[in-house]
RNA sequence: GGUGCGGUAGUUCAGUCUGGUUAGAAUGCCGGCCUGUCACGCCGGAGGUCGCGAGUUCGAGCCUCGUCCGCACCGCCA
């Protein structure tokens, strides 16, 4: 037997016995005849303590140890003379009667500890170290917690997880496909899922009513933060049931995170939006509603008084940042010079102050009567102390600009608490997009979501403004500004089928081609369905407070798609390549 | 495809704007001292192709151009 305890638990009540610990050597604090090593495994340090003058075998022991040394060590637990209040285990110490060295390390090239000193590339060469330190095990140790807690969710309200294929059929709608080549099919390819949205809906068509899969999926875009080309969702997909059922679920599975991970209770029915409210109030179709400071439209008060950057404007919309008036010119300038890089687009900036005795001061004053700028003021519903930031242009990009800059301002003004839990549905999405470069709508969740059934007229219209207004059955769960979910209910009709392909300028025999299996399959008496999916991934950094997955994915890719321990991607051999009918003529 | 920031001891960084003797600090590593440390302390030591390539210059870590790599972001992500 290796170890009779982990470095975790060993407590006061403990003292006297004798046990046997292994683990990596953390530090070895040599004091000079006596020596302190403090062991870790995946439960915790525990103290050593070896004393040089009453046993030299094990004094030659400690004399070779280095950091990250396996070692495997017997002895007796005492209490310790001075305690040590920053670890559970702080309050005894083993003192070691045998030592064995396991396994001896090389020194790693940075420190295990909470604080590395390594930088991100260096750490990821060397996961398998990294992921010694706490940071990192507790990210994975969240994740599993998290996973158990919704499969126990889901099986509860009678979800079946059922696995599906890894290796399908590449469809052109979306983002691009991994692909991988068919030996036995030369020249033909499997497409990793990106998503496993059309074997859900053909498991409803099987009749299993109620299915999920904790499930990887593969998308080749390019990475952030936050995105990774293999992540996981929380796939869901249930029959019988609308809109109102799915949300009610899991709205019941987020409220069972909340309480087992962070012990919220938080408050349900957790707040709807429509997509048109978010975009309006808060220039976003993910609100961050931690914080207010939403978006007033000032339009029809400040055109037509000669100020021909408003005049011209389709829309003009303002935040108000409460508290900034007291910005200088300077920090106006820096945020105006923030507000025009590219990431945010806006051609400039309008800044109105509300001065602490009331009377206002803007960049507009020569344009402006002090009597329009309070209006405008009041609009925003600014008072003495705040700042009003104003932009304009065409509608909806604006807006999204004064969201960015909202999310900037909350930021600065630390109004976005990672540990502060703001969850919000946003429904009622538009369920086509127009893209002004190929002159067609393209679905804005995916060709299988249903349209809202108020608004079957404007869908069977062919009126471009009346499709445009055409709202889905689809639903996003939204956390402090960032998307971990969404679903919709989807079409089981053949005929409305028909008409979205229709509509989306797919012709028959396209859809035959792409989508024929489905199409087949919902003839054979599809029931009413819809789901969801969550981004696991995203749903794990979130509960952990920090913005990147990374942390909570055991290998992640670096920013260009990288495995940067195993150095993959890489090239193959000839002899695979021939196999696979793949290999390119060599360059002259 | 694009924008920004970065690349200098094992590691994290300073030095680059304003070119000039032997490129520094901290930490890690090695050696010595130390019997209650827990970021132990003290003394000493080793450790550098300044990412790579070209150019400007009497002289380049520093200036210019190119290139590679990392991170963040835009595009992209039904």
């Amino acid at each position: 037997m290796y170890r009779t305890h982990t470095c975790g638990e060993l407590r006061r009540t403990d003292v006297g016995s004798k046990v046997t610990l292994a683990g990596w050597v953390q530090r070895v604090r040599r004091m000079g005849g006596m020596n302190f090593i403090d062991l870790r495994d995946r439960y915790g340090i525990t103290q050593l303590r070896a004393d040089d003058s009453t046993d030299p075998a094990v004094a030659a022991v400690v004399a070779r140890l280095g950091r990250e040394f396996v070692i495997r060590a017997e002895g007796i637990v005492e209490e310790r003379e001075s305690k040590n209040a920053k670890i559970p285990t702080g309050d005894i110490e083993l003192k070691i009667t045998a030592l064995e060295v396991l396994n001896e390390s090389v020194t790693p090239p940075f420190t295990i500890e909470d604080e590395s000193d390594g930088g991100e590339d260096l750490r990821a060469r060397y996961r398998y170290l990294d992921l010694r330190r706490n940071p990192l095990k507790n990210a994975l140790m969240l994740r599993h917690k998290i996973a158990q807690e919704v499969r126990n969710y889901l099986s509860d309200n009678g979800f079946l997880e059922i696995e599906t294929p890894y290796l399908i059929k590449s469809t052109p709608e979306g983002a691009r496909d991994f692909v991988v080549p068919s030996r036995m099919n030369p020249g033909q390819f499997y497409a990793l899922p990106q998503s496993p949205q059309q074997q859900k809906q053909l498991l409803m068509v099987a009749g299993f009513d109620r299915y999920f899969q904790i499930v990887r999926c593969f998308r080749d875009e390019d990475l952030r933060a936050d995105r990774q080309p293999e992540f996981t969702q929380i796939d869901c997909e249930m029959s019988f049931v609308e809109q109102e059922d799915v949300l009610n679920v899991f709205e019941g599975m987020m409220a069972r995170l909340f309480k087992s991970v962070h012990g919220l209770d938080i408050k349900r029915p957790i707040p709807r939006i429509t997509w048109y409210e978010a975009m309006d109030n808060y220039g976003s179709d993910k609100p961050d509603i931690r914080f207010e400071m939403k978006l007033h439209e000032v339009t029809s008060l400040v055109q037509g008084c000669g100020f021909t950057v408003f005049d011209s404007a389709g829309y003009v919309g303002a935040i108000t940042v409460p508290g900034a008036a007291v910005y200088t010119r300077k920090q106006l300038d820096e945020l105006t010079e923030w507000v025009k890089r590219p990431q945010v687009g806006a051609k400039g900036l309008v800044y109105l102050r509300v001065q602490e005795d009331g009377s206002l001061k803007s960049s507009v004053d020569k344009f402006y009567t002090p009597e329009q700028l309070k209006a405008v003021a009041d609009a925003a519903g600014a008072s003495a102390g705040d700042l009003v930031l104003i932009l304009c242009g065409a509608r909806r990009k604006t807006q999204t600009q004064l969201g960015v800059l909202r999310i900037e301002m909350g930021n600065r003004l630390g109004l976005r608490h990672p540990l502060e839990f703001a969850p919000l549905w946003v429904v009622d999405f538009p369920l086509l997009e127009w893209d002004d470069e190929t002159q067609r709508f393209y679905a804005m969740h995916h060709p299988f979501t249903a349209p809202k059934p108020e608004h079957m007229d404007w869908f069977s219209s062919n009126k471009k403004e009346d499709l445009e207004r055409v709202c889905a059955n689809a639903y996003d769960f939204v956390l402090n500004g960032t998307e971990l979910g969404g679903g919709s209910i989807r079409i089981h009709d053949a005929s409305m089928q028909r008409r979205m392909f229709e509509v989306l300028g797919i012709s028959n025999e396209d859809a035959e081609a792409k989508f024929g299996f489905m199409i087949n399959a919902f003839r054979y008496g599809a029931p009413p369905h819809g789901g969801i999916a969550f981004g696991f991934d995203r749903v794990c950094a979130l509960f952990g407070g920090v913005e990147t997955i990374r942390d909570y994915i055991a290998f992640p890719k670096n920013n260009t798609g990288r495995d940067v321990m195993l150095d993959a991607p890489a090239p193959i051999d000839d002899t695979q390549l021939d196999e696979l009918c793949l290999r390119t003529v060599e360059k002259a």
